[in-house]
DNA sequence: CACCGGTTTATTTTT
DNA sequence: TAAACCGGTG
């Protein structure tokens, strides 16, 4: 018993100990849910003596889920590899893999994310000759999906979208089904239809489900809502922790509206209040508190910390966008002389376009960063592609997957080509695979011939599939289909091919993990990882500080924060402007921002800065306006703007660039550097420059650096 | 069918 | 600014 409640306040272990019944945790920023989560299931499981199997937990991410059950593992000396703690995905999926049979779906279902749904979209815009100027296939797609969690909203819209909607849904859903695919939506969706229309599924599921809990509730959409509702038993024993005051996920469905019903729609709840905070200092919860003011219609809550009052909150104002990001990274270069590591450290930007100067700037610097949630690796180009090769495998039916390598690596097969091909398996209701081996197919004979070719290809593979090993498959697959020739051209090629050699291990892994199944079924399970853990891995000791949005540091925590960019425009967005729901969605956002700090917490924003090509001048940040002006420590133009007028500004901005020049040729030595030229990098070693354009230059380094392109005098730089 | 070049358009994102 | 996309040309 004590182990469970071990460090725990009396509220949280009041959330531990009520088992029975529904109950309601609203759990503020760092009040320590995760632990009452753990220690809640432990407790199930070693106080009570409740089967493991008897307990569903979802979670909001993999990795959130992945961290739950190693706590508990970790808590409980046992193994957790079988437990049902997943996200609501990764649950459906591993129902629908029993039942889907009963829903018209084979069970090898293959799971496509987003970006496969977008190219099904143009594909169907074409047979269907909607206009793509009209409405843009990519919008089209984030509606449709919108209106998959919720047909009645195809009321709402305007034409010509809302015909669009009309027109394409149906069919959309069709073209799944005949693939025999899935969309992230289609698992939540169907499992509900599961559950409603088959009483003796339901019924196993409320018999072995006996406590149900949820994580980040705030953020359920209404399809999940009424899963969970669907899935808890009529003991109704759920428990559900949230904070409407981090809910930013609303623009993809997400409603805050359910903490609310969920009083409503279950018997008695018991709620309970996490106010205590262990994370932050109370200056920066203050500021926290100030800005989550301004939303109207929130249950209140008084965050507290006994961390004591900690210091200011600097607030520096630059005077372009590059300033900024200087500032910064000084900032970091002298907390790290000062006892903070690099990884205590995180830059937060409301929008991933932000990164790019970070980057460039970190890098000049050498000062080690790591971006999080960038192009995540499962949708690069070369790992979609042997996905779709590999879905081939499993279902050489599965036209989309068929359509994206039938031509990649180029192999003649145009669009054209494909394009007839499509309209006459379309009339004949079949696949394009079955198409292209039909007697009498009415292709060319040259197109034809090179169809027939791709067929062969993929039945050589599949015969191959059988008899290797994942890691030897892939080298087959690269050599037979020519793809890894054809890298060797791309001058992205070796990156690309890097990144296989990453699908490998990973595939290895699996091999170990799922060893007692047959090879297909194995197969099948790794692409269902890979679509449904789209989120590599990171490396988590890699010392270095982190750059991310404020949506992916959501439960993630640092000593350090700088939220950069904090203006008008920028954050809050121009489009949430003139809309009150939506700036209030990104005033969570920044109240989600400013409680990941512990310690310090840093604004910065500039006076002005390039944007889409323009030079523009935004206003600070209202949200900056909310917190009371005795937190914040002013620097950089803010201090001048106190003092004097703009005059200042300008002579400010002088002699600061003029400063920096004299620093550079003060500490820096001059490269003379031309074409030609032998030099050696600090990291990257000898390299030849290539090019020198003003101050920059393209130096050529070893195979593993590649060209780079650096700041001609550089200390990093030394001419040989 | 592939490639070049002009035009258009810019959130947030896990599953 | 930069990347993605379209349409025309070779």
């Amino acid at each position: 018993m004590e182990k469970v409640l071990e460090n725990l306040n009396e509220m949280q272990q009041k959330a531990v100990l009520t088992t029975e019944g529904p109950v309601m945790a609203i759990a503020g920023a760092g009040s320590g849910k995760t632990s009452v989560l753990t220690r809640r299931i432990a407790h199930l499981i070693e106080n009570l003596g409740i089967p493991h199997e008897n307990i569903l937990a979802i979670t909001f991410t993999n990795k959130a889920a992945q961290e739950m059950k190693e706590r508990i593992g970790a808590l409980l000396k046992i193994s957790t590899r079988n437990m049902w703690i997943s996200t609501f995905h990764s649950m459906c999926a591993r129902i629908l893999r029993e039942h889907s049979e009963l829903l018209g779906y084979d069970k090898h279902f293959q799971i496509i994310d987003d970006d496969d749904t977008l190219q099904m979209i143009k594909s169907i815009m074409k047979q269907a000759n909607m206009d793509i100027k009209l409405i843009n296939p990519n919008q089209l797609k984030t509606h449709l999906l919108n209106v998959k969690q919720d047909p009645n909203l195809i009321e709402a819209y305007q034409e010509p979208l809302k015909e669009y909607l009309r027109k394409i849904y149906p069919i959309y859903q069709k073209k799944l089904k005949e693939n025999n695919l899935m969309d992230f939506e289609d698992l939540l969706l169907l499992t509900i239809e599961l559950l409603k229309n088959y009483e003796n599924v339901r019924n196993h599921f409320h018999k072995m489900f006996q406590y149900v809990l949820v994580d980040e509730f705030q953020d359920t959409n209404n399809v999940q809502y009424n899963l969970i509702k669907l899935l808890v038993n009529r003991n109704q024993n759920v428990f559900i922790v949230g904070d409407e005051d981090q809910s930013i996920y609303a623009f993809r469905g997400a409603n805050i509206q359910n903490i609310k019903n969920f009083s409503k729609d279950y018997n008695d709840v018991e709620t309970i209040l996490l106010e205590q905070n262990y994370r932050s200092t109370n200056t920066i919860l203050d500021a926290a508190n100030q800005i989550i003011k301004g939303n109207k219609n929130r249950i209140k809550k008084n965050l507290y910390s006994t961390k004591g009052d900690g210091e200011k909150i600097t607030f520096f104002k630059a005077y372009s966008g590059r300033d900024e990001v200087e500032y910064v990274a000084e900032s970091i270069r002298s907390l790290s002389q000062n006892g903070y590591g690099y990884k205590d450290i995180a830059v937060l930007y409301r929008a991933n376009s932000m990164s790019r100067l970070f980057e460039e700037v970190f890098m000049q610097k050498q000062l080690p960063y790591k971006i999080y949630g960038n192009t995540s690796f499962f949708k690069r180009k070369e790992i979609k592609d042997m996905v779709a090769y590999l879905r081939l495998i499993i279902n050489p039916h599965d036209n989309y997957a068929y359509m994206r390598v039938v031509n990649e690596p180029k192999r003649g097969i145009g669009a054209k080509t494909v394009d007839t091909l499509s309209v006459h398996a379309e009339e004949a209701g079949i696949s394009l695979y079955d198409m292209v081996n039909d007697a009498n197919n009415p292709l060319k004979p040259s197109p034809s011939k090179k169809l027939k070719a791709f067929n062969a290809l993929l039945d050589l593979l599949s015969s191959h599939f059988d008899q290797l090993d994942f890691n030897q498959f892939i080298d087959d697959l690269l050599d037979k289909t020519g793809y890894f020739e054809a890298l060797k051209s791309d001058d992205k090629g070796d990156v690309r091919y890097e990144n296989i050699l990453e699908l490998k291990t990973m595939l290895k892994e699996s091999e170990k993990t799922y060893l007692e199944a047959d090879k297909r079924e194995l197969l099948m399970y790794v692409l269902e990882d890979i679509a449904l853990k789209s989120q590599e891995e990171q490396e988590e000791d890699y010392e270095g500080v982190a750059l991310m949005t404020l949506h992916a540091a959501k439960g993630l925590e640092f000593k350090v924060v700088f939220i950069v960019g904090v203006e008008q425009g920028m954050f809050p967005l121009y489009r949430s402007l003139d809309n009150a729901k939506e700036i209030e969605e990104e005033r969570r956002l920044m109240y989600v921002g400013v409680t990941r700090a512990e310690e310090l917490l840093y604004f910065t924003n500039a006076k002005q800065r390039q944007h889409y090509g323009d030079l523009v001048m935004h206003p600070d940040s209202m949200f900056i306006k909310e917190i009371k002006p005795e937190l914040l420590k002013l620097e950089g133009l803010n201090r001048e703007r106190e003092q004097t007028s703009s005059r200042y500004t300008q002579e400010y901005r002088q002699t600061k660039t003029f400063k920096a020049k004299q620093s550079n040729l003060k500490n820096y030595k001059q490269n003379d550097l031309n074409k030609g030229d032998k030099v050696e990098h600090k990291a990257f070693g000898v390299g030849v420059v290539v090019s020198v354009v003003k101050d920059q230059c393209v130096i050529a380094f070893s195979k593993e650096h590649g060209l780079k392109t650096l700041m001609k005098d550089h200390p990093a730089i030394k001419k040989l």
